[in-house]
DNA sequence: ACCTGAACACCGTTCAAGT
DNA sequence: ACCTGAACACCGTTCAAGT
C-alpha cells in the first residue's frame, strides 16, 4: 500500500538542509537541484517554499546570523567582533552568503546592534561604527575563506597554510584594535 | 574575397572588451558566452587565452587595481582609502570581481602598499594594518555596490537613495577615521 | 497545500578538427 | 597560432497538471 503522503517540507527543513549541504561541499554546488535532490524532490519543488534561489540564500543567510551567540554584558569590540566572525567561520562560504544578501535586508541586524553596545561607552556615532565594523569583519572573513577554498582544491604547499591562518588573527585583532583605541580616543577628546 | 585572417584577439583586448561588458551589465552578465559574442567569436576560443573563467576574472581583477591612480607624496590614509575605493566603484560590480580574485593573488598588492605608506608614520605594524584597511575598503565597497544592484531592477522607493549614499560616505570615513587615530594613538604611547 | 514532469533559455569547459 | 563546431554535464525558473 502507497502511504498517504505528508506534507514532506516547509522552509524552516528546508534551510536545515541548505545548510549543511553548504557546510559540506561550497556555496558554488549549493544549487536548487541539489538541493532539491537531498530532499527527494523536483528542483520545482522548492519554488513553492522559495520566491528564488535569492530567496533561500537570504533565509540561510538569516539562519547563519541568528546563531551568533549573545555576548556577556560589557564585553568589548575585539570580544565582540571575534563572535561575530566565528559564526561565519563556523560554516563554509559563510561570509559569503551573508554579504551576498546582505543589502537586501538594510535594518540594524541583531550583529549590528550587538558591536553598537560594545561601541556605545566609546563612540558617539556608534551606529555608523557599527555598521563599518560589520563591514571590515565581513570583508575580512570572506578573504579568508576564500583563500581555504582555493587551498582545498588546488596545489598550495601545506607549509604557510599554518603562516596564514596566524597572520589572518593578528590583521583581524590589529584591525578591530585599531577602531576600538580610536573610538576611545574620541570620547577623551570630547 | 575573403580577407587573410588575422590573430583577432590577444589578453589585454580581451579584458578591455570584459571590463566593457562587467560596466555596462554587471558580473552576473558577464559570461564567457557573452564575451564571446561581443568578440564575434566561439565561447571555446576564450579558452586559448585564459585558461578558465577564473584566471579571465582574476585579470579584469587586475586591470581594475592597475587603474588605482598614484597618491600624493604625504597623502593621509582617508585619502589613500577613497582613492582605492573609488577605483573599485568605477566599475560596476568592481568591488566583488576584485574580492573573488584577491585570495588568488596573496602577494602585496600596489593598493596594499599604498595603504602601508600612509600608514607608515603611525604605525609600527603598517603591513598588517594596510591589510586589514584594504578588507574594510573591500567589504565596504561591495556591500555599497551589491545595494546598486539591487536598486537597479527593483522596486526600491527613488527616496532614500540620497540618504544611503550619504550615510555610506559617513561610514566609510568614519571607519578609516577611527583606525587613523587608532594608530596614531599606538605611536603617541611609544 | 504541496509536488511532478517537461520544457525554456541558458551556463563553463573540453576537444577534435580546421586554417 | 588562433579559432570553429559539436558535445557534455550542468544551471535557475516557469507552468500546466497531478494528488
Amino acid at each position: 500500500m502507497t502511504p498517504a503522503r505528508p506534507a514532506r517540507h516547509d522552509r524552516e527543513h528546508i534551510i536545515d538542509v541548505a545548510v549543511a549541504l553548504l557546510d559540506r561541499f561550497g556555496l558554488p554546488d549549493l544549487t536548487m537541484r541539489r538541493l532539491a535532490g537531498e530532499l527527494d524532490v523536483q528542483a520545482s519543488a522548492l519554488y513553492w517554499h522559495f520566491d528564488s534561489k535569492q530567496d533561500l540564500l537570504a533565509a540561510v543567510s538569516d539562519r547563519i546570523m541568528a546563531r551568533i551567540p549573545d555576548v556577556a554584558e560589557g564585553a568589548d569590540l575585539l570580544e565582540t567582533a571575534r563572535t561575530v566572525r566565528d559564526a561565519l567561520l563556523a560554516h563554509r562560504d559563510g561570509a559569503e552568503v551573508v554579504m551576498s544578501s546582505a543589502a537586501l535586508r538594510p535594518g540594524p541586524s541583531r550583529a549590528q546592534e550587538m558591536l553598537r553596545r560594545a561601541l556605545l561607552p566609546q563612540l558617539a556615532d556608534a551606529d555608523l561604527g557599527a555598521t563599518a565594523v560589520l563591514q571590515f569583519v565581513l570583508g575580512h572573513t570572506t578573504l579568508v575563506q576564500q583563500r581555504m577554498h582555493g587551498e582545498s582544491h588546488g596545489a598550495a604547499a601545506t607549509a604557510g597554510v599554518l603562516d596564514d591562518t596566524a597572520r589572518d588573527a593578528a590583521v583581524f585583532a590589529i584591525g578591530i584594535d585599531l577602531i576600538s583605541r580610536g573610538a576611545a580616543l574620541t570620547t577623551a577628546r570630547r
